[in-house]
DNA sequence: TCGCGACGTCCGCACTTCGTAAGATCCTGA
DNA sequence: TCAGGATCTTACGAAGTGCGGACGTCGCGA
């Protein structure tokens, strides 16, 4: 049992459209346990409803759906969203599916009944060959003296490398990717964490952490700082 | 298995040819992925006139096309420039389709329906077959006293040879050529074993084995280091 | 046929990291 | 000023993670 922790630099987000939600919700937790934030989507037009707005990396997508055809909606998300990846579920051993579906443009198909575990890897698998290995910017992140190097994934403050944990780093990329805007520890829990659900008090003591590493004076924050009654806001301290 | 590390730096050109447009949309994206440059052609003239004037390394050709016949058009290509290595889509099942296509002289072939995945790799391994180990800069890879030669396929460290295994040369070269990056242990299975899936373990323990060879003391490596938490990256030690 | 090296797997140990709980402290509005 | 809630801080146990050692298998050459 690999469990690997969150592979790539960015927590992907997954839609899974299924209307059984016994089947969508076993789902949810592997891919969750995987790293990945999850959307859930009962039928066609909320899944295209979904994409649209969340903006999914990755579809996992039930053939058989109630109301649009899940061929149907594939169709239409390749018309939208040309570069989008599709996995699907077909029933078992229909033949003629797996070939509709390959033919509509799914990326990779897994027969029911299917193990978790495997759809799971299936996602990694086809997220990481989607996934540009380099990025647009060399992968740095610069604020003044606190360079963090998503590619490498180290940090450094002041020409000092920084030893930042696998959340911590998480946390600073997130933050330093989305500045000057105050998120809410459920925010942060869902979009680095990928948990819709959970213990907030998670957020605020690996902020704490991340202030004892990235602040001069974790008491008086100059970077990462609190939102009374919201939540946490960066505030590039860089000078221009 | 060889590396698909020699790929990585040559990029091959594929040509695709399929008349149906989402079928040819991800397998492009597929190649790309792996570092391919593609061209794609929808029907058998413009193939024949893409592959004169693109001079791609590969073709992939649809048995069932519009206007000129698949295996025509095949048989054409091989007329043409007899070197070109071609693999063959064929419907389902179709045994005949399959002899007929040797039988023309294609290097693969890969039935309806196929998983773009293991069309990905099908080309792979034939443009590994194919391609000569020739490369522009030499094939040599430098890092400090620590030499590859991808050609010959050795290493050398402070001028004594090291005595690398396949397996062990194979991490190295990719390391060697994707440097200052975090690879989980995933993408190293995938991209240097060719495992879509498998036991995170084996790279863990061929690490270990190559940082008894390359590194002065294995214990605190200076060029393949841990990523913890997320798996390894190669990090130069080269001066000037 | 035997011996040997390469390779993948497994086990146990040491260490790190994470989530949660609990108490202290701070902020806000009345 | 006070009460109530939000935030901070610390500590701890559990789970995760990496590493070294060792073992079994396979393929190859002697």
């Amino acid at each position: 049992m690999p469990g690997v922790g969150s592979l790539l630099n960015v927590t992907h987000q997954v839609l899974v459209v299924d209307d059984d939600p016994t089947v969508s919700d076993v789902v949810r937790r592997y891919l969750e346990q995987d790293g990945c934030r999850v959307r859930l989507a009962a039928d066609g037009l909320s899944a295209l409803a979904a994409v649209d707005a969340e903006r999914p990396d990755l579809v996992v997508l039930d053939l058989m759906l109630g109301g649009l055809n899940g061929l149907e909606v594939c169709r239409r998300l390749r018309a939208g969203q040309p570069g989008l990846p599709v996995i699907m579920l077909t029933a078992l051993g229909e033949e003629s599916d797996r070939v509709l579906g390959l033919e509509v443009g799914a990326d990779d198909y897994v027969t029911k009944p299917f193990s978790p575990r495997e759809l799971a890897l299936r996602v990694r698998s086809v997220l990481r060959r989607t996934t540009p290995a380099v990025e647009p910017g060399g992968g740095l992140l610069r604020d003044g003296e606190l360079v963090a190097d998503t590619g490498r994934r180290t940090a450094e403050l002041n020409g000092r490398a920084l030893a930042l944990t696998v959340r911590e780093f998480d946390l600073l990329e997130f933050l330093m990717r989305h500045p000057a805007r105050a998120w809410s520890r459920a925010d942060l829990l869902d979009r680095v964490w990928g948990w819709q659900f959970g213990d907030q008090s998670t957020v605020t003591v690996h902020v704490r952490r991340l202030r004892e590493k990235i602040e001069t004076d974790p008491g008086t924050p100059a970077r990462l700082l609190t939102v009374w009654g919201v939540g946490y806001r960066y505030e590039p301290a860089g000078h221009a």
